[in-house]
DNA sequence: AGCCATGCACCG
DNA sequence: CGGTGCATGGCT
């Protein structure tokens, strides 16, 4: 089966699992008075606009977005049955639609918790897989869809918690950040540990560089290291959920091929 | 032509 | 001396 890593190597990104999950669309900019916070998250006390968005604004057409990138996203929050649909289709996850997928408590599939401090798997390519598919279930046993998931490199490790991410994924799934500066972010890991996030971007050429700063608890928690995997879900209600999986690190440490 | 990983300067 | 922000270079 094909990994849905978002590698570097993988040069253009592949869209995580080709799913039309798309996050709130943005409010229109036209006003610089609310920040943003595209990205309604749970738990913290952000910006009042998120709170706006979730209830039950329509997000209005992005008319003339600076982002020259036109997007088709149809906005699955308003519309939980699809999204619902979605997941299934996916993975065949059982999930009743019913009328509100993020109320009260899910109906999840009864499993011991893998305890965050022990990644346990070594570096065997199949437990990496199966531990792939496990998580993915999980995810979508809480009503989760997979974003995309990021293969750690060193600078996102070392670099004090500082995870870059992709462009297109960021541009997509992510809140539409005004400034460099960003905005805060919080989410939650299966395990209902809490986390806070700087969602910002740094001025490159005449682009952008996504970047995820403040991911080194998760890292810990999770004991990521490179090679490992970083995993980012959305609700139905639109908070995002990270996890974090060992990837294949035989490949990175032991080299597969015999060099020339 | 971009994009992204990383090096590095600068600032606390 | 650690963290942040920036610029460069390697690689698709």
């Amino acid at each position: 089966m094909e990994s849905l890593t978002a590698d570097a190597a993988d040069g253009q990104q592949g869209l995580a699992s080709g799913l039309p999950l798309g996050l709130l669309s943005l409010p229109p900019e036209a006003n610089a008075a609310a920040p943003f916070s595209p990205l309604s998250l749970s738990g913290l006390p952000m910006d009042p606009s998120a709170a706006l968005l979730l209830s039950g604004v329509t997000a209005p057409r992005p008319a003339g977005q600076p982002h020259s990138q036109s997007q088709p996203q149809p906005n699955l929050l308003s519309n939980p049955a699809a999204l619902a649909a979605a997941l299934v289709a996916r993975q065949g996850a059982p999930q009743p639609p019913g009328p509100g997928p993020g109320s009260g408590s899910v109906g999840v599939k009864a499993e011991p918790a893998p305890a965050a401090a022990a990644p346990a798997s070594p570096a065997d390519p199949a437990s990496s897989e199966s531990a792939a598919a496990a998580l993915s279930a999980r995810m979508a046993a809480v009503g989760a869809a997979i974003i995309f998931e990021k293969a750690l490199t060193a600078s996102d490790v070392s670099g004090g918690g500082r995870v870059v991410v992709p462009k297109s994924i960021a541009e997509q799934y992510f809140p539409r950040l005004e400034q460099p500066s960003g905005v805060t972010i919080s989410a939650s890991d299966l395990d209902g540990r809490g986390y806070t996030f700087k969602w910002r971007f740094w001025v490159n050429n005449s682009s952008r560089m996504y970047l995820l700063e403040g991911a080194g608890e998760l890292h810990r928690n999770y004991g990521l290291e490179v090679g490992d995997v970083m995993v980012f879900a959305q609700k139905p209600d639109g908070s995002l959920v990270v996890a974090g999986r060992s990837g294949n690190k035989s490949c990175l440490l032991t080299p597969a091929l015999p060099l020339p």
